[in-house]
DNA sequence: CGATCCGGCGCC
DNA sequence: AAAGGGCGCCGGATCG
């Protein structure tokens, strides 16, 4: 289906399984309300340009749908598949790709815009298929049957269409959560601010950071100086005959002045303060929810990204004002050592598939292999994924090499690939973008020159990135997969989901479907496991909490 | 002057 | 314990 420019209207074709017109053309005047009464009549896969331009305004309107096949996010897999990662991804694009024509660039992201901001038609975009000077729905057969086409040329179809899937059910979940928000309490969070802060000021900062930034003056002796400044603060530490080579804060909790102690203070009340303090709720925080644009598929991992808002950073200090609503309650579920048991399952390595059977995996490693030192144990399987290079973690690292050589191997493959320029891929086939270096060797223009994911800098920081991956990449599409499972497992009630931050969701429920939103949650990740992975050892247990205050999960 | 870079820190 | 992966956001510093 495809939204007409600018109105309430569109138009609908039913599609066969191939993607080639199985029906006439409707054209109807309100699209969402066609779209409602077709779902509730057969609960059909969507066929839609974008997810993210089309389903908010559907859920304005009232209307929620089951599946979709979202072709932008799915072109983009395709386009990083075949290695041409980048590439516009728009159904303009896409269409033209196809037909030999001059490819068009996709147009810029929208800006963050806090809520509140008035919609003057249901489908407003201006600049996307709608507005196209070509027949959109015509473009959207023929892109969704090329795409069919194309999947079943990857490596491994059957899990790239879990994928796609899976990718476009999270663009649904994404929508719907921004929809909801995060039950918030403003007059909380103001008492905790001013628990924190003092109270706030007409002008300039509120009264604690202002005694801090008194007491390091005096630690220093000196006058005016910002803390916020890290320039500033080196050389005063410089003038009081410490060296350091930066402000960060574990350089400093080493060192020995009286002014650490008021610096690190502060810059935990600054953050606060600046990035989730009394301006940050005026604009995220509305009718007693936080409402954050969500942005499925953002980080080139498969991770969610947000526009604004900063939903995925929650401080821990600022979660009490995370209240559910009377009679209800927050079910947190979140994923332990998702990215170790991971590995286990895509490495292959069946000794720490093994591992991976038991709920704690790094006490299990560590009984195994590591003399029963647990702490050991977590800090060989962070360096192997993370690809540290020196420290402590060195010797531990040569445990999990002697012992667990497959898995070992797993990563340090991904880790050469990545050195040599190469490409690799999760379990799934979301493939991690060119090097620089590769690119220009292909004659494109590199992205920008500094860009160190891409391996702008060095090899091995591209090879660190590919490392990182393949586990992290998979590890975002079995959180996708639950997402997606526990969706569905949650249509019917009254529960709805409201935050999900890479392993962890939170469903908000009354109080008397908790017991049946446990049970969906530990199902779909159990599920989840399955779809994946199939047959594995590995678990994936879920540390799952119901509170009545975000901050009181775990 | 605005645009952009960068240090720093929040989260996973 | 050390400082390795991925982000977003803020303000200061710097550039043009």
């Amino acid at each position: 289906m495809v939204p007409d420019a600018g109105g309430r209207g569109g138009r609908l074709q039913d599609l066969g399984a191939d993607g080639t017109a199985a029906g006439p053309v409707r054209s109807v005047a309100d699209l969402a309300g066609a779209i409602g009464d077709r779902e509730a009549a057969d609960h059909p896969r969507w066929v839609w340009p974008s997810t993210a331009e089309l389903y908010p305004a559907l859920l304005r309107a009232g209307v929620r749908v089951g599946r979709c096949h979202d072709l932008e996010l799915t072109e983009a897999l395709l386009s990083g598949h075949a290695g041409r990662w980048g590439e516009p991804r728009a159904l303009a694009a896409a269409r033209a790709r196809l037909r030999g024509l001059p490819v068009p660039a996709d147009p810029p992201p929208r800006q963050a815009e806090p809520p509140g901001f008035a919609q003057a038609a249901l489908f407003e975009s201006s600049t996307g298929p709608a507005a196209a000077d070509f027949d959109a729905l015509e473009a959207v057969r023929e892109v969704y049957a090329d795409q069919l086409r194309r999947l079943a040329l990857t490596e491994h179809p059957g899990r790239f269409r879990l994928l796609v899937a899976a990718e476009s059910a999270g663009a649904l979940v994404g929508a719907e959560m921004g929809h909801a928000g995060l039950p918030w309490r403003a007059d909380l969070h103001d008492q905790l601010m001013r628990e924190l802060l003092g109270p706030p000021q007409p002008v300039g900062p509120p009264r604690r950071l202002a005694e801090l930034t008194a007491e390091i003056n005096a630690a220093f002796g000196s006058w005016g100086l910002h803390p916020d400044s890290p320039a500033e603060v080196v050389r005063a530490f410089a003038r009081a005959g410490v060296d350091v080579p930066n402000t960060r804060a574990w350089v400093l909790r080493k060192v020995d002045h009286p002014a650490v102690r008021p610096l690190l203070e502060y810059k935990e009340l600054y953050r606060i303060w600046t990035a989730h303090g009394w301006a940050w709720c005026d604009a995220w925080v509305s009718d007693g929810r936080f409402r954050p644009e969500y942005v499925p598929g953002g980080v080139v991992s498969g991770r969610w990204a947000t526009r604004g808002g900063g939903a995925l950073q929650v401080p821990k200090a600022v979660r009490r004002a995370v209240v559910a609503d009377p009679g209800w309650q927050f079910v947190v579920a979140d994923a332990g050592q998702l990215e170790p048991r991971v590995l286990a399952a895509i490495s292959g390595d069946a000794r720490f598939a093994a591992a991976a059977a038991a709920g704690d995996l790094y006490a299990e490693l560590a009984a195994n292999s590591f003399d029963g030192d647990r702490a050991k144990a977590k800090v060989a399987l962070i360096g192997a994924m993370y690809g540290q290079t020196g420290g402590a973690a060195i010797p531990a690292l040569a445990v999990l090499r002697n012992h667990y050589p497959t898995a070992f191997e797993f990563v340090e493959h991904a880790a050469r690939v990545g050195e040599a320029n190469g490409l690799v891929r999760s379990w799934l086939g979301r493939t991690c973008p060119p090097s620089s270096a590769a690119l220009r060797d292909a004659g494109l223009d590199p992205p920008e020159e500094s860009d160190p994911s891409l391996g702008g800098a060095s090899g091995r920081a591209r090879g660190r990135f590919t490392r990182n991956f393949v586990v992290q990449a998979t590890a975002a599409e079995w959180a996708l997969v639950l997402l997606a499972t526990l969706r569905t497992a949650l249509e019917g009630s009254k529960a709805e989901m409201v935050l999900f931050v890479h392993d962890e969701v939170v469903v908000h429920c009354p109080a008397d479907e908790v017991e049946r939103v446990v049970a969906a949650v530990h199902e779909s990740a159990a599920t989840a496991g399955r779809l994946l992975f199939g047959d594995t050892a590995v678990r994936f247990p879920l540390d799952v909490s119901t509170v009545g205050a975000y901050a009181d999960a775990k």
